[in-house]
DNA sequence: CGCTTTTGACCGGCGC
DNA sequence: GCGCCGGTCAAAAGCG
């Protein structure tokens, strides 16, 4: 087991370039975007240098934390070998021991103390990873729950209007149809260009999008529908393989529960791992950032371990493999936009299964938040990855229709952070409505900056073991309750000024956007926030 | 010498 | 069945 130094003042000069991790001065790439870079954040924003401070005292507190109870671990587990030994320095019977025996006793059972300390730490180290793996499905039963909030509150406030002028029943009627076909969203992709965005729409896409929108299932109009499929998805033994490590034998889609029913507790919580681990497979993040560089530095450590040139793109895709631990199932593609080759297209696929320096915490943490978001919607219908019905792209969809594509025929659903922040000009509604741009948007901040803040809020919240999805529910809840724009612009500015936990700024930004897409559904042309579920690089 | 990168071969999925 | 394509493998080359 290895410690990585907890710098956690990632967002100061100082501390970046004064503490370069063994691991960042050996991977440094001349050139390199590095989105985590402290020179990026800026110094103005005293908010943010007060939320490192607190931030680092709650992740000191979380550390000390654990020291505590390590020690208390070995203070029990200590009290229990050592009242022996201790017993034995006492036994009449043991006096004619010699010193030499003693001492080697002592060394023996010194030994064992460190055994038992190891195997505690193992246990530690895998209890915390359930609860991380809890708090992911939480937060994506809590992301359905929002979307689903404001999908009703949509239908009140468009059916109040039916309801005055039709009769009740008539309204009532109207109502549920509208329930049971919820398919606006897919609607307006091509209708408002989607296909004309750029060569991130596949011609596959492009394809779907002009041949119609796919049947689309109802089971996700329905939160307890959705939610009971996704329990189902997460707690079916879908594959004991691990599917990074036979790549070739991941299924596309997820075959069948029950293909496999061995339940026992022993097994059943690795399974669930691996199945989540499948899952987080198949989900991938892609980041857009304007770069010269040739791979953007997010504190991770890769192994290039292919180069292919892709279709309808001159720049080859390269493709990187994690090496920061032994059989790490993160894998990234790195290649440039082919229209715009300032632009550095970064995918990624899975999650880590070690610790993470804070640089590299930010965007893992990031990723992985996107993806389960996106899962969380996409994933909850076995029958098709790509359900138009996805949460995330009824949430986002609307307000991104030129740069959001959904097809039903593309392997993974895929979320695009793009932090080329390149049209804002022509959509001032989006600086107000979405506090991730009011984020990217303050003076000075460059918007490559931006996971590191969103990841950080994150990482802090995983670090301070508090987790992020149970300090979600407050403010997104609290959002999707509000009617007025105003109000949730208000709020989301406010979570990310004043409040120290970016998590929960990160949920108000994520559910101001859901929110934001409902009124945004006429002008907005633009985003920073788009799905897609083929490959879009 | 060990690690990383390069690059052609290979494999599986998918459409025709 | 065949070819295309994306993704991965693995041997060879490069590098410090």
């Amino acid at each position: 087991m290895f410690r990585f130094p907890v710098s956690l003042g990632g967002s100061r000069d100082e501390t970046r370039h004064d503490q370069i991790t063994p691991l960042d001065e050996r991977r440094v790439v001349v050139g390199e975007v590095d989105f985590f870079s402290d020179n990026r954040v800026s110094r103005e924003n005293i908010n943010d240098n007060e939320e490192d401070e607190a931030n680092k005292a709650d992740v000191k507190m979380e550390s000390s934390r654990v020291e505590d109870n390590d020690r208390s671990r070995d203070v029990n587990i200590g009290l229990n070998l050592l009242t022996a030994n201790t017993g034995s320095d006492e036994s009449t019977v043991d006096d004619g021991l010699s010193m030499d025996m003693e001492d080697k006793r002592a060394k023996f059972e010194n030994a064992q103390l460190q055994e038992e300390l190891k195997k505690m730490k193992i246990e530690n180290q895998r209890l915390r990873e359930m609860l991380s793996q809890a708090t992911n499905n939480f937060n994506s039963l809590q992301m359905q729950l929002v979307a689903v909030m404001r999908q009703q509150e949509q239908r009140n406030s468009s059916q109040d209007h039916l309801l005055a002028t039709e009769g009740s029943v008539e309204g009532r009627k109207r109502q549920e149809v509208q329930t049971m076909v919820p398919r606006q969203f897919m609607d307006l992709g091509p209708s408002s260009g989607a296909a004309e965005h750029d060569t991130e729409v596949s011609s596959e896409e492009r394809t779907i999008l002009r041949s119609g929108s796919p049947p689309l299932l109802l089971e996700d109009s329905n939160p307890r529908e959705s939610g009971k499929r996704l329990l189902g998805r997460e707690e079916s033994p879908e594959s004991e393989s691990n599917a990074w490590g036979n790549p070739n034998k991941v299924p596309k889609h997820n075959p069948p529960s029950g293909s496999n029913n061995n339940n026992n507790n022993g097994n059943r919580n690795l399974i669930d791992q691996s199945a989540a681990e499948a899952t987080m497979r198949k989900a991938r993040v892609s980041v857009r950032a304007r770069s010269e560089a040739t791979m953007i530095t997010d504190g991770c450590q890769w192994r290039k371990y292919g180069q292919k040139m892709a279709k309808g793109n001159p720049c080859p895709r390269a493709y990187y493999r994690c090496t920061m631990a032994g059989g790490c199932p993160v894998r990234k593609q790195v290649q440039r936009c082919a229209e715009d080759r300032t632009i550095l297209i970064t995918t990624y696929e899975g999650n880590h299964n070690h610790p993470l320096p804070p640089a590299a915490m930010a965007m893992a943490s990031t990723t992985t938040a996107a993806a389960s978001m996106l899962l969380s919607g996409s994933m909850s219908s076995q029958d098709n990855l790509m359900n138009p019905t996805n949460l995330l792209a009824r949430a986002i969809l609307p307000c991104s229709s030129s740069m959001a594509t959904i097809s039903a025929s593309a392997p993974f659903p895929t979320i695009t952070l793009d932090l080329t922040n390149s049209s804002n000009g022509n959509n001032p509604n989006m600086t107000t409505n979405n506090p991730l741009m009011q984020f990217a948007q303050r003076p000075g901040f460059n918007p490559a900056v931006l996971p590191q803040v969103v990841g950080q809020g994150l990482y802090y919240n995983q670090q301070q073991s508090k987790f992020s999805g149970l300090q979600l529910p407050a403010q997104p809840l609290q959002m999707a309750a509000t009617s007025s724009m105003a109000e949730n612009v208000n709020a989301a500015s406010a979570a990310i000024a004043s409040d120290p936990n970016f998590a929960a700024a990160l949920a108000a930004a994520i559910t101001s956007i859901i929110n934001g897409s409902s009124h945004q559904n006429n002008n907005s042309n633009n985003t920073n926030l788009a799905t897609s579920n083929g490959d879009n690089i």
